[in-house]
DNA sequence: CTGAGGTATGTGTTCGAGCACATTTTTTGT
DNA sequence: ACAAAAAATGTGCTCGAACACATACCTCAG
């Protein structure tokens, strides 16, 4: 009955094996497993202890495929046609859904413009008409993302977050990165490749409403010159995108002992563009993020390296996680902090390599 | 009937579906749909048009709870109470059990000893004697890999293997790293901390048949040196573990020109605690794998970049592509070339760090 | 002692694919 | 033209969990 054996192996116990084991019929193993009340103290004692003794896990292939129902997912997100660093959330998107195609699983892409508040107020209410059973979203203003969290969860949609977090008891989980760590690492690889000297440390077209999201790397930044005994010491900058040629190259004039710049997000191509068209050499650059425009400037030298922040496995991860939760009860854990890649030009293409002959 | 209309969603086609719209029975469809013959030209004609038409995608949830059936897989790996470097893929395996607890998946692990062909082909009998589904396990003989992957193909047992590549049209999958771009990296990284100077390449504990392993990272290393204008150059050499510290010490007083050293394995905590030792500094020290005797050592400086293979997750995926393939026929590229991480002191703990705050 | 009203328990159907078996239609040979 | 064989098509049950519904059991009031 329990025991295949061909292969001498046991066959998982179903809730009819349980039943007979415990005397009474399928309906009242379901009624104690699902705690729906209607059981004698004696039934629901003998089933609960049959249980527990065999360990009893429930085929979620059958489960599922009765639930047979359609999940509806909505993704908020920054508008990719406006920024690049957010156009590998669109692949990711796409893999997922590639994976789950033969699931019934809907997934809505809305993308609000990440500088307007008012854009981002309006997807979000969009979403909430949409009434999905989960939500992905990148929480970019603060204040804004709390109070329509708190709105979801009323209308019992589960939230996710990636790429920045917030404080919210009602997200279900979140993907992203320790930026502190993020930063410390540009350090170390400044102390590594360059002994000592001083490192500019800059914010790139920082209008961001979640300027946190860049002093957390700086934090770390500092923490690491801080907590070892390296010769290497910062400074912070800020420019527009508007006028950076000229802010940045008059800096350099007034500061020749700078080593190393660091720019802290995916701008940093604009930088090595400037310091090729001005043929400044020996400056050490570190920036974020595998954008096309910088891994041009990786491969040829004017970027060091690159920290990978992989925005395309953060919502894949989101993603897959809110499935999985639904589909199979699976449990995520709540903060889900993803590796730091450093990126040179050599491990460059292990990374973007996509796959890799299939026949 | 094909419309959900609370969602304003479609629902999947089903085989039901299908047969009405086609005018059959579902069990036409069914015939179609698998290429079983007994079917009429027309009527496998109007099916197949149908099915395209639609894009009909079976439920794979449905189609695995009809299948029904425990799957048996194999692990055939270097015993990991011999050697650290294996001993990662022990938590892969716990991993894909945890994970797939609530199905009918069962695992079993045999251990060879790497350096001894007998045990080897002795395990290899008795994965045979098992008779699994499905056997996922590292080539460390190349002749007898060979060997042993054709008769577990004849005995219509589906064979992955990871870490180290053979050539064997049998084998279903092959997850690991490109090692000539991983000795590459190395290079690459020496180039950037060190700008000039001699390198030597250790080989340690080399009695390996799959010395072509080594082989591979050496000829990456020399391919980026030769391919790029770098002051860098190298020397290659070989030691056993018995005489290492003679050996190794009396190298460096015969070459003191040496900047740096890069061991092509996990050993490296060997060459990094001789350094600590005799107190040898301002040598470069970069090397394989998150031990954590390489860990300390990268901790405090000795080591300055470990290259991780990952084990733990070639395991993973090994083991999981065979799983879906199986349970869900999904396809998998044939070479899984992961992604070659870059280690340092500050990106470690993003890699090790297990799971994070479930509640 | 009987029936209402509640609780406890059992039965039967559903989800979609797959396959064995039953039934119908077509073809073939005499 | 007709039976027999072959091919085409249809039907119905299974997998395991979930849940609606049916039935059995028990208690207490009148």
């Amino acid at each position: 009955m329990f025991f295949c054996y061909i292969y001498r192996m046991k066959k998982k116990y179903t809730i009819k094996d349980i039943a007979e084991l415990a005397g009474v019929s399928k309906g009242t193993v379901d009624r104690v497993i699902h705690k729906r009340g209607k059981v004698s103290e004696k039934a629901f004692a003998d089933v609960s202890r049959i249980l527990a003794e065999i360990d009893y896990k429930p085929n979620l292939i059958a489960r599922n495929l009765k639930n047979n129902k359609i999940y509806t997912l909505c993704v908020l997100i920054p508008d990719y046609n406006l920024d690049q660093y957010w156009l590998s959330c669109k692949e990711g998107i796409k893999s997922v859904k590639q994976e789950y195609a033969s699931f019934d699983i809907v997934i809505k892409t809305l993308l609000y413009h990440s500088k307007d508040v008012d854009s981002f107020l309006q997807k979000s209410n969009e979403v909430l008409d949409l009434k999905p059973d989960g939500v992905l979203m990148v929480p970019s203003f603060q204040k804004e993302s709390d109070t329509i969290i708190n709105l979801f969860a009323n209308q019992n949609i589960v939230v996710s977050i990636f790429n920045n977090n917030i404080t919210n008891d009602k997200i279900f989980n979140f993907v992203g990165q320790d930026l502190i760590k993020s930063g410390r690492i540009a350090a170390k690889l400044f102390d590594l490749i360059l002994g000592e000297g001083k490192i500019a440390v800059l914010y790139i077209g920082a209008n961001y409403k979640n300027a946190t999201y860049f002093h957390e790397k700086e934090k770390g930044f500092r923490a690491y010159i801080k907590s070892t005994q390296t010769k290497i010491s910062s400074t912070t900058l800020t420019f527009s995108t508007e006028n950076l040629e000229s802010e940045f190259l008059s800096f350099l004039k007034n500061n020749p002992d700078i080593k190393g710049l660091f720019v802290t997000n995916s701008k940093t191509y604009m930088v090595a563009e400037l310091l090729e068209k001005h043929h400044i050499k020996n400056l050490k650059l570190i920036g974020y993020d595998l954008l096309d425009k910088n891994i041009t400037h990786l491969k040829n030298n004017t970027i060091q390296f690159l920290i990978h922040q992989n925005a395309k496995h953060q919502i894949y991860l989101g993603l897959t996680n809110l499935i999985e939760h639904f589909m199979f009860s699976k449990t995520t854990p709540k903060n889900n902090l993803l590796p730091i890649n450093i990126i040179n030009s050599e491990n460059l293409s292990s990374y973007t390599q996509k796959e890799i002959s299939y026949s």
